[in-house]
DNA sequence: CTCATTTTGTACCGTTTCGCATAAAATAAT
DNA sequence: ATTATTTTATGCGAAACGGTACAAAATGAG
């Protein structure tokens, strides 16, 4: 698949670049991260994170690319098509949480919410792959909406593309508060009145 | 009330300054705006913002109080308490979506969400703030609802706690997506949604 | 072995950053 | 008028910033 490439071989993972890259922008913002900040957390020097990646915001965008996709495989599991919606859904907000509730200092809360939309005004690309990464979460989870209402999961005739925006709208609600400082017991509850409102008390 | 002090009189209105002061912050971030702009941007030199506000921590501490104050007037304008709670949690999501949806160049959504989220760790003042704003805002709606058990728009026994942070949730998305760059429409559709999911669809 | 190719590390460039020192300007008190 | 007090304006300075030039190092190709 990757042929042996003729010069003299990279001395690091890009994939566990992009992490480490990521946990000093998830702390720190885009704007708050110096490019010294990032050859240290990597252990590269500059030249080697302009070579290997471009420039800050390029490499800001590789990161967002690499967190949009993991959190839609991480949302798939969640949505474990043998378990019933309300254990879905649970599913979905527990593993949220424990992305958010992460963090040294205090609570990181998602990677997007926290650090992408300060940029998005003055970086189109950062505004429009944060508007993309949005909504294909939501398109997953309205797509596992639609199937409940055919598995009579749901009431025949429920709005799937709004209550799905509902659901999500929960998760985004938990991503603020968690790096705010909430309590996992608050977040947690309402994770709870979600799933509840979503699929009725039960 | 206020006696005319003694030395040179200021030539600016510290409140203007600080609307002025917000504007920059919340195109650019807290980070991403340097003193150069909001110099350029309040029309004041660096040593005449630093002699009124301090440092640029404290400037953006400043702003964000203000902000938070406007917007508990805004809500409290909202909660009208001669309408029913249907049409109050409307106005909410309206009167925020009229300041989400402003911007020049994009939606600006929220300046507490799109640019304060982004420093709470590294500033744990900014964190402070950002969750007691989150926390009073909660808490206004919570008194609203609990006001609509006792007139019977809600059901007895109703998880007013819960229901008033759901309701915030959906506003923390629809501050999320229209910074995310989502159309007026869909954020409006998201807010009826909202509504009725609260309210019950009527 | 020799050469072409790619990555690495050092050092550096010009610019921007934040904050302050200092003096001029504008007012009230005396 | 003189003085005390506060704000304004110019300009400085040390540090940090993003980005790059350049040569050494490490590999594959021939």
């Amino acid at each position: 698949m990757s042929e042996k490439k003729r010069g003299r071989p990279r001395a690091f993972d890009a994939k566990v670049t992009l992490e480490k890259a990521r946990d000093v922008f998830w702390d720190r913002g885009f704007a708050g991260t110096s490019l010294d900040t990032l050859s240290a957390a990597t252990q590269l020097n500059r030249p080697s994170l302009y070579g290997a990646f471009g420039d800050k915001e390029a490499l800001y965008l590789d990161v967002m690319e690499a967190y949009r996709a993991e959190s839609m495989d991480v949302l798939a599991d969640a949505l474990d098509l043998s378990l019933p919606l309300r254990d879905n859904l649970a599913n979905v907000y527990k593993g949220a949480l424990k992305i958010y509730l992460h963090g040294e200092t205090a609570a990181r809360g998602c990677f997007l919410i926290s650090t992408a939309t300060a940029e998005a005004i003055q970086h189109e690309r950062v505004r429009e792959l944060l508007r993309r990464s949005l909504e294909d979460f939501d398109s997953a989870i309205e797509q596992r909406m639609a199937l409940a209402v055919e598995r009579g999961e749901l009431p025949d005739g429920s709005d799937v593309h709004m209550l799905a925006r509902l659901a999500s709208a929960v998760m985004h609600s938990l991503a603020v508060r968690a790096r705010a400082g909430d309590s996992r017991k608050t977040l947690e509850a309402l994770a709870q009145s979600g799933v509840d409102m979503i699929c009725g008390k039960a």
